[in-house]
DNA sequence: TAAGATTGATGTTTCAATCTTT
DNA sequence: AAAGATTGAAACATCAATCTTA
């Protein structure tokens, strides 16, 4: 369990902001660790069925949402957690693969637009069912209703990390 | 917000096992965006007091719970969710800085002790404060005790992840 | 044969610098 | 100067093969 529980951890003041600090650290440790193993077994589900990782779902996902208009590689970073060099080889590779194609935007000389192919498509919908069931699996089936509706709300205060 | 909410998932079928599926994978969603977020965040902030990344202080805390018998490499991949090979190399870094210490064991031919060094206790010590701070900014702060214990309680059902 | 651990080759991420257009 | 995007070099992670001892 807790992944690192700091026995450093100056003998407890009295200061009110840090009176529960204990059980916060236990927990945000607990939450590391599960998160990591549950993505790392998402991930492996993916790969034992010979399809790629989940950073090629996401993106496509958010491609094919946007439709035949495509999307500016500056859009997706917003939607998924990347940074841009890291976009620009990630978009390389898919592009490689067939499943993007990348062209100048007319509007605005720096950018580009970044539509999925016909090969894109087909390869989300061969990775869903697979990464569907190992949701399931290793998520879903572990938890109700009511877990699913706290865990939400308390994932929902913790959105904000960028402030301050 | 929902990171991968799949437009393709087939029109909700009648099977129990799936009638809340649609939120299961929100959350999922959800939980995976937070998580990321929060640990770039705490990861930014240990960079930015010119510190090494929190794996580092994942091993340092273990090995200084074992005290200075240290710990045999593997014992150490059970703490961590790390691959062999991605252990062996992160203790060949931290040796490099000098804050562990790698000799053969005595007891198996095949196997290593590895122990902190004076120096290693010293880094841990002011990584911590960092550390702290990072989880009080981006996590604690944002939750209360009824918070924690639910949080906790969800997580603990998704611990066994390697199940099945 | 299996467990503990490492390593060469390869792929991916990161940092810092760069380039182009706004 | 700032925004959008890329790239060389370096750091790190991964795969598959290897080595040693149990």
């Amino acid at each position: 369990m807790h992944l690192h529980r700091p026995e450093y951890m100056p003998r407890m003041t009295r200061d009110p902001g840090t009176l529960s600090s204990e059980a916060a650290v236990d927990a945000w440790a607990q939450m590391l660790r599960v998160s990591q193993a549950l993505l790392d077994a998402v991930e492996g589900d993916l790969k034992a069925a010979g399809l790629p990782p989940l950073v090629w779902y996401d993106a496509l996902l958010e491609l094919r949402r946007a439709g035949p208009e495509g999307l500016r590689p500056v859009a997706l970073q917003g939607q998924m957690l990347l940074a841009q060099y890291n976009l620009s080889r990630l978009l390389a590779r898919l592009e490689l693969e067939g499943v993007v194609v990348r062209r100048p935007s007319s509007e605005d000389g720096r950018g580009q637009v970044v539509s999925i192919t016909d090969s894109g498509r087909d390869l989300i919908q061969r990775m869903w069912p697979v990464y569907r069931d190992a949701i399931a699996r290793h998520f879903s089936r572990r938890l109700d209703a009511d877990d699913l509706t706290q865990l939400s709300a308390i994932l929902g205060k913790l959105t904000h990390v960028a402030d301050r």
